[in-house]
DNA sequence: CATAACGTTCAAGCGAGGTTGAAGGTCAAC
DNA sequence: GTTGACCTTCAACCTCGCTTGAACGTTATG
């Protein structure tokens, strides 16, 4: 498989591909004589490790240490380790969101809400004075 | 308020306020006679603003256009418009934590709970398999 | 009066995660 | 035998949200 398949059948441009590769992604890429690159199908499985680890929160950087170094093979242990942490900090994410959401709503409430005889400069003093909380 | 103090009572430093000034997010900023900004206590008010809104999920730019332009106050309307659109994509987000932690999870169970008698690159393949779904 | 702790501007740099462009090689089809 | 799609490298650029540094002015304190 060349580059403009493997970013097909992956939805990545090829450069995105190329930038994963220079940035020691993908390991070593087989080279067709002409100089092409040549992947296999574990390729697209390997980009999608990566793109999972992404959207789960990992940075490349951190994706870069989780995958399989040279010939070694996956280090399970290291691996679900580093999983189970990106899970502890999904949940504290979750709870930031939650907690976002939490406060925007009460904002919205507090602008739309806003109890009469009070004029707008002291609601939002009282609004923001809620979000201090 | 010289900008060490504003700085100070907001836990921001005074290069990022003056980042946020030079970005139009704080309009124009009183000096003294000695070229000092000189900041009054709604300056405090405003960069809370500015910074929950950033944790809210709001870029800069979006920032920039939710405050009051000149001397025109808020638009309540808009702002309120503009809230309610954000916690919709928290919603969305929180969607995508919650997949990205089930995930997650199911790839720690796939390789904690290897089937017997499958070896590591067919157990791989099945739990990629279970990413695609 | 010296010195340290503030303040100023402006330009440059960083880090993450890429994209874009120039200059060129390869290959299949017509 | 030439178009056009695809591939190569390398360097430069981009956006976001700042920080850092150089060069310089101001103010409070001993």
């Amino acid at each position: 498989m060349r580059i403009g398949e493997l970013a097909k059948r992956t939805g990545l441009t090829p450069s995105r591909i190329r930038f994963y590769e220079s940035a020691g992604l993908l390991g070593p890429v087989e080279r067709r004589p002409n100089g092409y690159r040549s992947y296999s199908a574990e390729a697209e499985a390997l980009l999608l490790v990566v793109t999972s680890a992404q959207q789960a929160g990992f940075s490349l950087d951190e994706v870069r240490h989780l995958l399989p170094t040279g010939s070694q093979g996956w280090q399970h242990e290291g691996l679900v380790a580093a999983m189970k942490r990106k899970v502890e900090e999904i949940a504290a994410l979750e709870q930031q969101l939650a907690q976002r959401k939490a406060q925007l709503v009460a904002v919205i409430d507090g602008i739309e809400n806003r109890p009469d005889g009070l004029d707008c400069a002291d609601n939002a003093k009282r609004v923001l004075a809620l979000l201090r909380t």
